[in-house]
RNA sequence: GGGGUCUUAGCUCAGUUGGUUAGAGUGCUUGCUUGACAUGCAAGAGGUCGUAGGUUCGAUUCCUAUAGACCCCA
């Protein structure tokens, strides 16, 4: 090995993409259909087919490697399919901004060559998002990946389209829906973002026919009045009793509307009276079926004023009302022009201000889908991580709506009905149609629309396996083990997929939800494309490599909260990662006459204290994973490899190494240090998968890869109480000289003369064992080690550790008040946190009332800050 | 209007069955070419745990109210 010769800085770049295609060609991803053990499996959410990776993913992916690689160590058949999705209206409208540079439209091409460019598109772009979750160093199964529009995904699809239109569960119908005039399509209730605007509020005066009176109503958008057919007002309104059945005439279409009276109107709002637009307003549009109001559209899809608008025909709606609000005015029907902030619906893909339409569409009806959805996560067949988005879930689902799921788009899956020309028959078949099954014309035509995306999303958890078909894959890994996704997404996918694959195979799709938070920048604001302050997660991993971002997003991060986006917290990782560069380094310059015989006679204290330690952090770290606390499991981690490891044991055991010992002694270091690094490697592998895999392979080590190491496990052999505590006893000793050290200023390369009092026989062993540690770690020539005496050494400063006076001679150098400041300074320390225990354990209702093992362990507290006081005291009074 | 999250060291955050002299990283101060690492080592300063009540022997932790920040839903 030429280790000597490696960087002293590690180099990611060197080592990540090896590792990748060492794991790929020799098909570790890959599971095989077995049944020897549990199953673990997991669907990647797929991302958009054409897009980039964002942090989001970078995060989502990370989390869910991590519990793949580990149960896959744990020995389960283990699953993670990945894919990705068709999306729809992104899709189409890149390909769409594409054709536009060359100045054409999809129109120009026609249904079926525009269809086959987005494929075109597809086919170019489609490998560049599995590609950078390659760099991410996810473990997938790609021989397993699919695509929503791939051709098992469209069958499925199709499937329960005509299942549920054959259960009347899916029905086609003219309701007030959202359309985005920009996207041309309708798009659902969710995909409306609502935003508080500022606006205005216009107070219009509505003239009653046959009456001098006006009645005024307030609105914030003028335009929709040229399509009111009626004003209501509250019908205990005792202001508008007398108008109540009247008719006023409405201003610039001269049409006769009706005023009635419904409970909805608000009394308080505006001037009491509302004008209703059944047209153009989702409340009008209930309003207007239960009186029976006609509907006039007055806007066209592309939100200009159509036919019905009179003199405004043509106008776009922002100008339309312009010119409305100043004809009013004109016409001194304008009474008040007040500001106003509302909310706006705006297309969650664009922004642009949706337009409520009424329009022929096809819903889901959610009644019968939702219940049995809202049961089985109320019985806890699902559960979600953390536990409060159940009630943001269950929230939702009870209150849901009709999903509108036709798009006015060309890329996605088409809608499998037909109409017969000649007899309106409507067909609904998984099978094109030849002709109507009623009349048997030939003249059939499909629906021209397609399905929104989520609705094939929503059957991806079991469509990937093979539903319909009952494959292999879906009896054994069916139903998955966890969905990891992000809570901006429980609605649009993790509900739509409970309630498909309950209503499709009667089982739910995963047993456990768990839900993570957002990406958001340094400031704390979300990362958005019209801020700009999105950050490239490949940019970072070519940075600081795919461990360094992996490792420091999931340590970052507390389940279901968002986190931000921390450079200074990318270059700690990033110095992590260097922290274990090294240390391997240095025990591979160690170990290269490393005796893979050789089995440790008599390990030592440090031996025997790293040993513990590990199998407790091994037992901690497999504790919080199991409870899907990575982030915790991650900094037990980190804390373990830098603060135990390296600053401690490895400075411990290097005179050994260097064969200041014995030889035993040296290759029972080796064996330890062998063991303690590999097994970190191990329990590190999940998070950071390729530096782990470098070292490894470079250790001591049986097996092919650290991927398929088996997870290191608790030895209650190997965890000993006593063994820490004498370890403790050492570093405080050590500790506490450093600091006499430091504060004496006693310059480091001088060796330290020291008197250890031990409190008893007990401890004065553990010195005498540990003593060669104080020596190396404190740069102590020979310590005295003898029970405590009050004979205390004069010429010293001391510091008073548990169970042991530190006693550092200073030939000369001690200035008696100073040491004596400092001694009172810790003695009146001590007497303030005895004060404390002793009033605590003073009251009965504490003696009475705490566990017997809490009122024992501030007992020994009390115990141990007395001896400490009486010795510092004792020392004060040494010192004359 | 309804619901949720957050408020702990200058900054970013941990702190999970209520008992710790309240922790980490970073920043700051001091000293170090200590035979792996200055992307490092060692020592240190720094906190009324948002505010006010309550429950309890005991509250950063549980409950109520309140202030502020952010998010979701209507």
């Amino acid at each position: 090995m030429t280790e000597k010769n490696l960087s002293t800085v590690y180099e990611p770049k060197n080592v990540e993409g090896k590792w990748y295609e060492f794991w790929e060609e020799n098909a570790f991803f890959h599971a095989d259909v077995n049944y020897e053990a549990e199953h673990f499996s997991i669907v990647m959410p797929p991302p958009n087919v054409t897009g980039s990776l964002h942090l989001g993913h970078a995060l989502d992916n990370t989390l869910q490697d991590i519990l793949t690689r580990w149960r896959r160590m744990q020995g389960y058949n283990t699953l993670w399919l990945p894919g990705t999705d068709h999306a729809g209206i992104a899709t189409q409208a890149r390909v769409e901004e594409n054709l536009a540079k060359g100045g054409i439209t999809k129109y120009d091409l026609g249904r079926q060559r525009f269809v086959e460019r987005v494929w075109d598109w597809k086919h170019q772009y489609g490998s560049h998002i599995t590609q950078q979750l390659r760099k991410l160093g996810t473990s997938c199964d790609w021989n397993r990946e699919r695509f929503t529009l791939d051709e098992g995904c469209s069958r499925a699809v199709q499937e329960v389209f005509v299942s549920l239109y054959e259960k009347g569960l899916i029905y086609q119908g003219d309701y007030i829906v959202n359309w985005c005039p920009k996207c041309r399509t309708t798009i659902s209730d969710i995909e409306v973002e609502h935003e508080d605007q500022a606006g205005k509020l216009w107070h219009i005066k509505y003239p009653v026919i046959d009456s001098e009176e006006y009645i005024v109503v307030a609105t914030t958008r003028p335009e929709t009045m040229l399509g009111d057919t009626a004003v209501a007002v509250h019908p205990e309104d005792e202001r508008y009793t007398h108008l109540v059945g009247k008719m006023v005439n409405l201003p610039l279409m001269d049409r006769a509307i009706p005023i009635i009276t419904d409970e909805y109107v608000e009394r308080e709002f505006g001037s009491g009276a509302v004008k209703i637009t059944p047209a153009h307003d989702p409340n009008d549009f209930e309003m207007g079926l239960r009186h029976d109001l006609e509907q006039i559209t007055v806007l066209d899809r592309e939100g200009k004023m159509n036919e019905n608008a009179g003199n405004y025909q043509g106008m776009d709606r922002y100008e339309a009302r312009e010119r409305i609000v100043q004809d009013l005015e004109a016409l001194g029907l304008l009474l008040k022009t007040e500001e106003h902030e509302h909310a706006v619906g705006q297309c969650y893909r664009c922004d642009t201000v949706i337009e409520p339409m009424i329009s022929k569409q096809w819903f889901v009806k959610m009644k019968p889908l939702a219940e049995p959805a809202i049961k089985a996560v109320v019985d806890g067949r699902i559960r979600f991580v953390p536990e409060r988005f159940t009630k943001i879930y269950l929230s939702w689902m009870e209150n849901i709506r009709d999903w509108c799921i036709s798009r006015q788009l060309w890329w996605g899956h088409r809608i499998p009905v037909w109409y017969c020309q000649d007899c309106d028959e409507i067909i609904c078949t998984k099978e094109t149609p030849r002709v109507c099954p009623k009349c048997g014309s030939k003249n059939l035509k499909q629906d021209p629309d397609v399905l929104d995306t989520w609705f094939s999303s929503g059957l991806w958890p079991f469509s990937t396996l093979g539903w319909p078909e009952d494959t292999d894959d879906l009896r054994r890994y069916y139903p998955t083990s966890v969905l990891v996704t992000g809570r901006d997404i429980i609605f649009f996918w993790v509900a739509r997929m409970i309630f498909s694959a309950l209503e499709c195979t009667q089982d739910v799709p995963f047993r456990e939800v768990f839900i993570h938070g957002l990406i958001l920048d340094a400031q704390g604001r979300k990362m958005s494309k019209s801020l700009g302050n999105g950050i490239d997660p490949i940019e970072v991993i070519d940075k600081y490599g795919a461990d360094t971002l992996r490792f420091m997003l999931i340590t970052g991060n507390t389940p279901g909260n968002d986190q931000r986006f921390q450079m200074e917290r990318l270059e700690a990782t990033r110095n992590f990662a260097n922290k274990i560069w090294n240390a391997s380094r240095f025990a591979l310059m160690n170990l290269e006459d490393y005796d893979e015989e050789y089995v440790p006679q008599e390990p030592e204290l440090a031996d025997r204290w790293i040993s513990s330690r590990l199998n407790r952090t091994a037992q901690e770290v497999t504790r919080n994973m199991e409870r899907y606390d990575l982030g915790e499991a991650g900094r037990l981690l980190y804390e373990f490899i830098w603060n135990e490891l390296c600053d401690w044991y490895i400075e411990i055991v290097k005179p050994r190494l260097y064969g200041k010992e014995s030889i035993e002694s040296k290759k029972t270091a080796q064996y330890y240090l062998a063991y303690a690094l590999r097994t970190s490697m191990e329990l590190l592998h999940p998070f950071m998968p390729f530096i782990t895999e470098e070292i490894w392979q470079k250790l001591p080590h049986q097996g092919e890869t650290v991927m398929l190491a088996a997870w290191p496990q608790r030895n209650e052999k190997e965890t000993d109480d006593t063994v820490e505590e004498q370890m403790t006893v050492i570093m405080d000793v050590i500790r506490g000289i450093r600091n006499l050290r430091s504060e004496m200023q006693v310059p480091p390369g001088k060796k330290a003369e020291v008197v250890l009092m031990a409190q008893n026989e007990g401890i004065m062993g553990t010195l005498q064992n540990g003593k060669e540690y104080i020596c190396n770690l404190a740069s102590v020539s020979e310590p005295t080690i003898m029970i405590t005496a009050n004979e205390k050494p004069e010429q010293a400063v001391a510091a008073i550790v548990s169970g042991v006076e530190v006693y550092l001679l200073l030939k000369g150098l001690v200035d008696i008040e100073k040491e004596r400041a400092r001694l009172k300074k810790e003695a009146d320390n001590l007497n303030k946190e005895i004060k404390r225990l002793e009033g605590k354990l003073n009251n009965q209702g504490f003696i009475s009332k705490a566990p017997p093992e809490v009122v024992e362990k501030e007992k020994a507290k009390l115990g141990d800050y007395r001896m400490k006081k009486e010795a510092v005291e004792e020392r004060m009074a040494s010192l004359g």
